[in-house]
DNA sequence: TCTCAAACTGAAAATGATTGTCAAAACCGT
DNA sequence: ACGGTTTTGACAATCATTTTCAGTTTGAGA
């Protein structure tokens, strides 16, 4: 069984490197660049290779302990987030980030999709805004 | 004081490339990336310059002609979409795509963006399927 | 029609995130 | 400690996208 890689091991002891990835992650309340988890474990002395930290953060989507999506210029961002299906209010200026909850909105995507004839459905919403601090601190 | 967004000129007449690249969207059903759309034009005899291509697809973003978003890979993809607010259902494999509206969602996100104080609400909301046909021919 | 500056183009080089390579290091059961 | 497996990380390779910049086109005025 030649599995290049660990995709389906039943769970391994996290190495001094994945943990401190994984605790970085616990410990910030929005969403990361994989650049920039190499920039601060680097600061914070415990470097960890920038092959390992994309690897990490990559079996960590895998395995759904974290949430990963797209800033408008194309950069994927990671977030520790809880493990059921939600949604994000992020903010555009800090970055804060609130999951939230849509049931109906959930129903609304299945159904429309089913309506057409599609099947597999699976979907992706965020939400984008100024977060009250950061509107307050405008001009 | 019309929209702030357009700050060129009141819309000049578009070069040879600029069309060859609207038509070429015009005559797609699904999103299409500039990388495609570059190869598409060569193909068809009327080269483009990748970066006319580029610059071309973002000024027709920013008019709102065209709709991107970003694929799984972080690649940017383009389509020629009705230029009122919608979503998309896109097929995983063909890419077929159909334009959906969904004034509850857009309510939703609005509503649940202000009960956590944050102002200037946008949203993303795409939906992933396999279409009907795609579904059949599956093995 | 001629002139000139602004707008446009595109080949090539630069950028920058992400991935691939592969030898050395860490781990693990024996 | 020993062999086998997994992980790591410096470095090179990819590849979409952006920037450069010199040559081209356009269009308003003279
Ligand atoms: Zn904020
Ligand atoms: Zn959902
Ligand atoms: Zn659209
Ligand atoms: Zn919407």
């Amino acid at each position: 069984m030649t599995s290049g890689t660990n995709s389906s091991a039943p769970s391994r002891k996290p190495t001094r490197q994945q943990a401190a990835v994984a605790e970085l992650l616990e410990r910030s309340d929005d969403f990361t660049s994989a650049q920039t988890v190499h920039a601060r474990l680097r600061e914070a002395g415990a470097g960890v290779g920038l092959a390992t930290v994309y690897r990490t953060l990559q079996s960590m989507v895998d395995a759904g302990t974290v949430d990963v999506l797209r800033t408008d210029d194309g950069e994927a961002v990671y977030r520790a987030c809880s493990t059921h299906h939600h949604h994000h209010l992020v903010c555009r200026s800090c970055g804060r980030t609130v999951e939230v909850e849509g049931p109906a909105v959930e129903k609304w995507a299945d159904k429309v999709a089913s309506e057409h004839g599609y099947t597999g459905v699976t979907h992706t919403l965020e939400i984008f805004g100024s977060c009250a601090d950061c509107t307050a601190a405008d001009a």
